[in-house]
DNA sequence: TCCTTATGGACATATAATATCCTTAAAGGA
DNA sequence: TCCTTTAAGGATATTATATGTCCATAAGGA
């Protein structure tokens, strides 16, 4: 079991959009080369986020994309469900049904146990994943990364938006 | 991304292998019979907790799997990791590293925050499956599933154990 | 009109999950 | 000793998913 790595260019490209100058766009190239990824496979990611209304996009020379609300209001699960769908990554098949044991009549008032207690550890991942904003984000990695190389990344990106 | 249905399949046969009397074993055949999956690729999965050490096997007629340690010392997580490897389900493949801003000489003296991110969520989801033992789901099941229900699969797997 | 860009579909490839088959060796019973 | 049963593990096949590329289309800007 993996989680996608469109998940982490998501990710990444959502905390570049977030510094990007109040109303202008970054195009899918550009992104992709800051990050080193296929542009064409990238797209794909994006094109996700758009669907999912996190960005906006917009064609045509100094197009691109950008946040579609304040990173604030973005969270990680918002991304990660995006790329992955919402769904859960434990599917229970009902094999509590194949007991040959059991009279065909029988009908579950409830869920099957260990999918819910799987379903119940898969709530507080998401929970963690909703705790955490692109804006927490980039505080942190304002905090963390050296200051020339937040300006020299700031100024490559302002000349492509 | 999605977990294996081996994760599921293992789990049962856990809660069936933690009924089973004292010193018996139940072979892979009966296992998959009970919960209706193909013997051969269940037989994969039992040898994934036997190298684990959750259970033991033993060879010739009366063979088949056992606990290796109470139920009560067995969790989810055991199972689970035992299935699905113990990695992270994200992966970070260091794409901070192709920023073409980035100076060749640059260290990080940390792993990448959006990764960081990501292994603290499926840090709790960890927490959550380690929290929960085989016992657990066996007291839940007994009361949950119908009594004539839990007798009649009880007899079954004594006759083949 | 021309260039740039996102969109979406089609397609190709690689990797992982699912499934089956077969050989070997060990355990138990006749 | 011989035979049956069983797990172990390797080889292989099949299917699904992830990854990656290409192209046609439509829309925005110069």
């Amino acid at each position: 079991m993996q989680l996608k790595n469109q998940v982490e260019w998501a990710l990444h490209c959502c905390s570049i959009l977030a510094g990007l100058p109040d109303g202008r766009y970054l195009d899918t190239k550009s992104l992709a080369q800051l990050h080193g990824v296929p542009k064409e496979y990238l797209s794909k990611a994006l094109q996700a986020l758009a669907k999912a209304g996190l960005v906006l996009s917009t064609l045509g020379p100094s197009g691109g994309y950008r946040l579609a609300r304040a990173a604030s209001g973005i969270t990680f699960w918002d991304v990660v469900s995006a790329i992955e769908g919402p769904g859960p990554a434990f599917v229970c098949t009902e094999i509590r049904r194949n007991n040959p044991c059991r009279p065909k009549s029988t009908c579950d008032a409830k869920a099957c146990i260990v999918a819910r207690v799987m379903w119940e550890a898969e709530d507080a991942w998401r929970e963690k994943l909703r705790g955490m904003t692109i804006a927490k984000l980039v505080d942190q990695v304002v905090e963390e990364v050296p200051a020339d190389l937040m300006e020299a990344t700031a100024v490559w990106v302002g000349e492509r938006s």
